[in-house]
Parts: structure tokens; C-alpha cells; sequence
DNA sequence: CCATACCCTGCAACCGGTTGCATGTCAACA
DNA sequence: TGTTGACATGCAACCGGTTGCAGGGTATGG
């Protein structure tokens, strides 16, 4: 009870066999070297004993683990968990486990992590990294890294571009006759949150609309909920969250003071998390963080597998605007004009 | 650049120090032993040569990896990423790792990924097992196992008991005058949704209504839609689903055939993973799954520490029911009286 | 029939820590 | 001043695999 069986070693097997340990050894990692009756006999007895090849010490002599991490910044958030799973099935196939850890928004946490994993993985994908580059630069010489939604030259990386979904966002606003509009901005060092403003920004000069950027505090429900006040004083008459739980937390907000969505205003989510269980749908961003999460798994096999060449690969993955029904006309500035 | 800075061994430090490996190695595990100055100057070393212990070689010697895995069907499944969450939060507290592993609801590949990290952890989290009981029982001889919602004797688990909250829906739909309910049913095998159909059967004929349990294929917002033309033809006026992904599939079906919610028809979720999105917002279960997780890893945590004791420990967690706006008065039954 | 080559297997060192035991030093105490 | 013991450190075996090298056996070719 209280002692778990103990697993055999390599040497009793051996002794079992009557071959030597080396050779018991090769019949489970290169077969080919014995003749095939030999490796029958090994396997046999292994397999009557229970035997399982030790990985820590398999580990120690090949330098290999077998494992990598995955790291993000938040594993409650709805956009990662898909990643996360396609990834970790990914690498299942190729015989390797992953640890998982939540960095919780924090590049010292998310610092503090990959040291701990520094001996126990042979490479880390980072989702959403909060390091400072030069940090990133450094680490990269320690062990091989793979990065998602961050663009750090010299470090391979896969990312995920709402730019174009966004541009064609701001379009639809402005056709809908919309000439101020708000973008409620995400955690601001992330790339992810840098890239979308930039395309909004861009497509608003371009239209010649007036754009608003509302900073939040963390890109939650609440929060969203919380900038309701300062963005309708501001006069826009749409907004574009930088994801679907700030969207929804103002359409929340909104709704509960007899606003509706989008009659009273018109709103647009990104990353099409939750946003085909709101009411009314929302407008979100659809991205393929599922072909994220298996393409960085694969970069950094790739990684682990030569010992040099292209490090310095880059994989951008295209995202869809997926039209519900949070878009409408404009209102009339009923505030604005109280003496009407 | 291709080679990787190569980290230095306890042999370099001791060199380096003028002192015996194993003074190095006591620096790090039992610096008491020691003397300060000595520790001092071998950190000095360390630190100034960027020494890190290699773990493999520590998990070798002291058979001690300092990792666990914890095991879900399903990562992707809103439910489960919280308690990932803070049962990692946990194990990293206690300066644990954690292997994270998707089991795609089957048992089969629970028991493959199992045996892949048994060398690997020194315990495992089984989340909604679906493993036979007798395998559960003949693994937990060979590795330390923590349950989550599953009930086997002899192994310790953490309950999360939906009953009472599930009990008290259908309460609550009898008192709006429901006398016929339907349970749109889970993964048949699994614990949670015994306990949970268990829960609602024993209170319908407490109360004398009528129950209809109709499977779904998964739990998944497509399997509840496809069974809302059994629901309808059952005759029933009000539900309860297994989680909220099935309710939510049931209202989407129900409102593109121009049933209101809960004015044709009543519902209730379980979980409480996306209820509060939905429109209308669904009254659902909601559990602390993140109490869950943190308490599964304590458990695991509490039998690595000690050889035997208390392994039949158990916990249930209580539930409440979240009353939101699904719930109603029972529609009259056009369909089965036409000739009015 | 001997030389050459190949195939199979064993030996032993090594991966990088940990730990029981022995040794040496020094202070306290009689 | 001799004895005792506490304390600090070193020695060497060990954890359980992997792998370069060497040697023995058999087959092949001349």
C-alpha cells in the first residue's frame, strides 16, 4: 500500500535476459543494432517485469527531455485554452509533453518561469510575450524559443493579423455613416494590441474619421464595463474592442442603462471568443488560434531538430471579419445638441 | 549562435571554489550544513558563472522530479481552464511544474497519456476520469492519483456537487407550473453527469412531475441543437442541460424557429461558463471550479509528502444556483391540443 | 584454407547531481 | 594538557540509462 511498486531497472532486465545492460538499452532505442531474436527475448521479460525506461535518467545522458513549455498569459482567457490544446496535441504526436504555466500578464513572472523550466525543457513557446526585447534577445541564445503574437527579429514567431479584419471593421462603420469611433485598447506593450490600433488608426485616417483610443484596465468584461462613462462623453457613436469580454462588458453596460446595441451604438469584438453567445451576436474578429498554437509546436520541433538553419522564420496567419448584428447607423447626437 | 551557451556542472563550480562537488551540491540543498562563508563564496561562483542545478540529474539521484500532470478531456471546454489555472498557481507555489494534457474525452488515451508521464510526474490530477474504476484502481498502486469529479473509493477526490443547486431548478420550474421537464444528458459515463441526473430525477418525483432524459452526443453547443426536435416532440416545457454549452445550443435553435426564451420555453445551464453572455442571460449552476483545482493539487501535494495516511480523503464542493432570466411559466401546449 | 569484413554483443566510462560515511579541525571542558 | 564532541568538508558510491570502442563469431571471397 504505502510503497508503490517499484519498476524494474535496465539491469534486472539484463540479468533476467542474460545480456548485458547495454544491450537492453538498444533493444528499446536502436533495435536494429541486435538481432532480432535478441531484441524479442529483452523485450519479453520486459514486458513481463512492468519495465519502464527511467526519463529522468534517460534525460541525464541524452541531454534530451522530451518536453517543452508553453507558456501564456492568462489561461482563463477564452483565446488561449484552443491554442493551447492544439498545440499540446501536436507535440503528443511527436512523443513530447508540455508543461503549462500562466504568466499572468507579467513579463518578470513570465522571466521567472522560463528560468524554472530552463533545465526541465528543451524549448519554450511563448504566447503573448511581456518581455522587453532585449531580455527575449538574450534568452534566445539559451534555449530555443518560439513566439506567438510577438514580432522580435531573430527569433522565429508566428502571428496572428486582425490588421485587414479591423481595416474592413472601421469601413463598415464608416459606411454606415459613423464619423467618430472609439477603439477600446488592450494590455499596451503587447504586440497584438500595438498591431490592432495601428491598422484601426490607419484605416480612420484614411477615411477621415475621427478615432478615439480608450485606454482599459485589463481586457475583461469588467473592464470593458468600466469605460462605458468616459466613452460615451467622448461622442463616439462606435467603438471597436480590442477583444469580444471588453466588447461585451460594454454592451453589458450599456444594456443596463437602456442602450441598445446597435441601435444606440455600434460595437465590433475581436477574436470571436464569446462573441456568437452574446445578444445581440457581436461583430467579432475570427482568428485561427487553433493553426497558431500547432504551427508554433511545429516551429519549434523544427528548432530542436537542426542544429542551426533559418531561425529567423516568420508565419503570419490571416483572420476574418465575421459580421452579426452590433453594427448599425449612427444615433443623432441627442447629447450633444440638448437645446434641440 | 548554434551552439547554445553551454550551462556549467557542479564539478566547474567546485573547481572554480577550491571545494568538493558535494559542497557545491549542499550549498544548494542544505546550506546548514555548511558553513556561511563557504556557501557564500560557492553562490558567489555560481551565480557569476550562471550555474543552474541540472535537474534531470537531481531528479536521478533523488527520484524526486518535482513535476505533475494534470489530465482533461477536454482544454478547450470553458469549464476547465480556471481550474488548469489555479491548480497550476498551486503546484508553482510549491515549486511543482505541471504537464498539461487534452485526453479528448476518451479513456483509452487517458491511460496512454498516464503511462507516458509516469515516469515523468510524481502524481497525477485526473480530471472527470473516464477510466474504468478497476484500471483507477490498479494505476493508483504504481503513481500517486487526485480525483476531480469522480467518485472511486480508496483514491482521494474532489466532488463538485451540482445536486442541490440542480435540485432546487427544478424547484423552481415546478413552481412556475412545469409538469414536464426534460435533462438534455451528458458524457453517459462520466461521474458528473450521473450525479447530476441522479439529482434531478430524485426531485421530479419527489414533486411528481414528469422527467424525459434525452442523451446528447457531446457536450457542445451543436449537440444541443440537434436534439431540440426530440425535446419538442417530447411534449416537455421546460429543461435543464447538462452544462451551458447545451442550453445555449438549445436557445440558438430555439430562437431561429421564433421560440422565445422563456416565453415558449424554459431553461437552465449548468456550469455557469458562458451563461452570463447568452440572451437572454441563462440561469445556470455555477461551481467553483477554481476552488477545485487548487484543492486537487493540495491533495496530490499532501501525498507526496507523506508515505501513507489519509488516502481515502474526500471533498465536496457546494454549488448555487444563479437565477437569471430563462426561467418561466410554462407555455400552453398548442401543439398537442391543434383544434382549439 | 586463410584473410577480410561484417554483425552482434559486452565492457566501461559518462551524464550531473546526491548522500552516507570518514576524516580533520577546533573549541570546550575536566 | 588530554579528551570529547560538534562542526565543516571531502571521498566515493550511487541513481538508471546511453554510447564509443573493442572483441568474438560467422560468412564471404580469393
Amino acid at each position: 500500500m504505502s510503497s508503490k511498486s517499484r519498476v524494474p531497472t535496465i539491469s534486472e532486465i539484463a540479468e533476467r535476459a542474460g545480456v548485458a545492460r547495454s544491450s537492453v538499452s538498444r533493444a528499446f532505442t536502436r533495435p536494429e543494432l541486435l538481432s532480432a531474436t535478441t531484441v524479442l527475448r529483452i523485450k519479453r521479460v520486459a514486458e513481463e517485469l512492468g519495465y519502464v525506461p527511467n526519463s529522468s535518467a534517460r534525460a541525464l545522458s541524452t541531454g534530451k527531455t522530451g518536453n517543452i513549455a508553453f507558456l501564456v498569459p492568462d489561461v482563463a482567457n477564452p483565446y488561449f485554452p484552443p491554442m493551447i490544446r492544439s498545440a499540446q496535441l501536436a507535440a503528443e504526436n511527436l512523443d513530447y509533453c508540455v508543461f503549462l504555466a500562466d504568466f499572468e500578464e507579467s513579463g518578470l513572472k513570465e522571466e521567472k518561469l522560463i528560468e524554472r523550466f530552463a533545465g526541465k525543457v528543451e524549448g519554450v513557446i511563448l504566447i503573448s510575450s511581456r518581455m522587453p526585447e532585449d531580455r527575449l534577445q538574450g534568452l534566445v541564445e539559451k534555449i530555443p524559443i518560439v513566439l506567438v503574437n510577438r514580432d522580435v527579429p531573430g527569433i522565429p514567431r508566428v502571428l496572428i493579423d486582425a490588421g485587414s479584419s479591423l481595416k474592413q471593421a472601421v469601413r463598415l462603420l464608416a459606411h454606415q455613416g459613423h464619423q467618430e469611433i472609439a477603439y477600446l485598447s488592450g494590455p499596451s506593450v503587447t504586440w497584438t494590441n500595438k498591431q490592432r490600433q495601428a491598422a484601426i488608426s490607419e484605416m480612420t485616417n484614411e477615411l477621415g474619421l475621427q478615432l478615439v483610443v480608450i485606454p482599459t484596465e485589463k481586457p475583461s468584461l469588467e473592464s470593458g464595463q468600466a469605460v462605458v462613462d468616459q466613452m460615451m462623453s467622448s461622442g463616439v457613436t462606435g467603438a471597436i474592442a480590442f477583444n469580444d469580454l471588453i466588447a461585451h462588458g460594454i454592451m453589458t453596460e450599456l444594456s443596463s442603462r437602456a442602450l441598445g446595441v446597435p441601435d444606440s451604438f455600434s460595437i465590433v469584438g475581436c477574436d470571436n471568443s464569446i462573441s456568437p453567445f452574446t445578444n445581440p451576436p457581436l461583430t467579432s474578429v475570427s482568428n485561427e488560434t487553433t493553426e497558431a498554437g500547432k504551427i508554433a509546436c511545429e516551429m519549434i520541433m523544427g528548432l530542436l531538430g537542426e542544429t542551426d538553419s533559418k531561425n529567423d522564420q516568420i508565419t503570419v496567419l490571416k483572420t476574418l471579419l465575421i459580421e452579426r448584428e452590433t453594427i448599425g447607423p449612427p444615433q443623432k447626437k441627442i447629447i450633444s445638441s440638448p437645446d434641440l
